[in-house]
Formats: structure tokens, sequence, C-alpha cells
DNA sequence: TTTCTTTTGCAACAACGTTGCTTTTTTATA
DNA sequence: TATAAAAAAGCAACGTTGTTGCAAAAGAAA
């Protein structure tokens, strides 16, 4: 099973819970909130546990957070080389206003920022509101 | 009154919260998250005004809202034109990891993103995360 | 001042998120 | 495979955040 692998690969012991978590983010194409996967997971698992899963992946560099200005952050799979404590996510986000699917664009790499004398630069976040391909 | 002109000439009815909500953002260097105007605001108004003047505030083209990954909605005066309905907040936006103040960094305009094939661009935002002038 | 309109505060509630602790599951090892 | 140790899940209880309806208070208009 690909989701066994690649939680045995991060150190992390195999659970029920775990795959079918880890499970959503490969098949399904957006990112998802907290809400989602309690909803599509079915409800078998135990909100808390949802919760610390997330933060367990995050932890591990499995998925990464995406900014909302909605208080609902989304989560999606890291394709770069991302570790534990090592994030290296360098790519932009996109939210469609009319199905509300936020997308990874992982070929559009975050922009260089000249910030104003005395500001220092580390991550950089973006994300693109818009129309995605689906509902135009 | 600074604050009473800036209500009336939206065309909201000044009253004790909306003027000391305004003041915070008119003297404040930074955002502001619900929470933090709570707090300075003296505990003298009811959480549910503040949650509705922040919403009036922002519907009225006065504030804007900043994404941001932590769950907590971080709002700024607007300083570009904007009105009723029509937002043009074009900057970016500078979360120091240290003090935690988020900055608008209105003279630094939002660079333009060119997306895949079927994505169409309405509003950009950009938050980049690092190290303040105050904190460096 | 009086009247009408808008806003506030309150109460009640729902959703979200956290923590400690017990039970269950997983892993390692014999 | 059986057993012991370690880790994770579930449960309960709680605090925080955000929403709604409604009555009281404050503001605008005249
Ligand atoms: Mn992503
Ligand atoms: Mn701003
Ligand atoms: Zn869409
Ligand atoms: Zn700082």
């Amino acid at each position: 099973m690909q989701t066994d692998s690649l939680l045995k690969r991060n150190g992390l012991s195999v659970t029920e819970s775990r795959k079918k978590i880890l499970q959503l983010f490969l098949e399904g194409s957006g990112a998802l909130a907290h809400g989602d996967i309690e909803k599509k997971a079915g409800e078998k698992f135990d909100r808390v546990t949802v919760y610390r899963t997330l933060q367990t992946f995050v932890d591990k560099g499995i998925i990464h957070t995406i900014p909302s200005a909605d208080n609902s952050i989304r989560y999606a799979l890291c394709k770069d080389e991302c570790s534990e404590g090592h994030h290296h996510d360098h790519h932009i986000h996109f939210e469609c206003s009319i199905c509300h699917t936020t997308y990874c664009l992982d070929d559009v790499v975050t922009p260089q920022i000249n910030l104003p004398k005395g500001y220092v630069a580390g991550h950089v976040e973006v994300v693109v509101e818009g129309v995605c391909k689906n509902c135009k």
C-alpha cells in the first residue's frame, strides 16, 4: 500500500486513521480543511484524532498548510522534498471563488519579493483567488 | 475628530464602539485580530459588537482582511481608494515571526502571477513571513 | 424634544479546538 | 506467535470563537 510505506518512511506507526486520512489526500485533487476530512472519512474517527493526525503530518513534512481569509486552514500534500521540521513548499495556491476548491499549483513558483529596508524575508505565501479551469 | 468624519463619510452613524475601534486602527502600527481589539478596547464592548463592527468596516471598505495560517484573520486600515463593495488593496503583507506584528507594506505592490492555462486570476494575496525592522 | 431608525448588549447556542486520562492498537522482541 | 512496551485513539470535559434573535439603548432626523 502506498499509504503504509509513506507512513513508515516518516517514522510513523501505521494506523487506520492515518491510512484513511492520507488516502483522502492522495486521491483527492484539492486541499482539505479539517471539516472536509471529518465528512469524507465517513465519521469513523474522533474529531480529536483528526486534529492530531493533521498536526503530525504537518510536523513530519507530509502535508502543508494553506492560509485563508475565512478562518479555515486548508491542508495539502507536500510534493516537494519536505521533511521533519523542514518544509520547502515554494509553490503558490489558487482558490476558486465558485467551487471553493483550493489547488496547489506545484509548477508556479513563489515570486521574489523586494521588501523595504530592514525587513528580512523568510517564507512567502501566495494565494490567488479566481475561477478555476473547471468552473469557467 | 478624525474618526467621526471617516464614519460619516462612509454613511455610518457615529457610535462609541465604532469610534473606539477605528481609533485603535488609526493609532496602531500593525494589523489587529479580533482578540487584539477586545483586549485593547479595555473590555468596554460586547464581543458581538466587535464582530459586527469589523464586518461593517470591511463591507464599507474602511478595513481589509489579511489571511493567515493560524486561524486568526487580521484586519488593517485600507489606505487605497476602497469603497463599499470595492476593495483595491494591492499591497503585500509582512508577518514578523518574532514579535508577531503584521504590517501592511503599502508600497510593495502585489506581483503579477502567471497561472496555468484555464485559471483566471482575481485577487492576489501575498504574505511574507520573516523578521521585521524592529526585531533584527 | 419627540419620533423613527440604527446599533448595542444580552442570552442562548453551535462550531471549533485543546487537554488529561483510559482503553485499544501497534510495534518490537523473545 | 505470544508477550511486553510504546504509541495512538477515543472519550469526556472544558475553553474559545463565532452566530443569531430579540429587547433595550443610543443616534439621527425633524
Ligand atoms: Mn500547496
Ligand atoms: Mn494591508
Ligand atoms: Zn472552481
Ligand atoms: Zn518583529
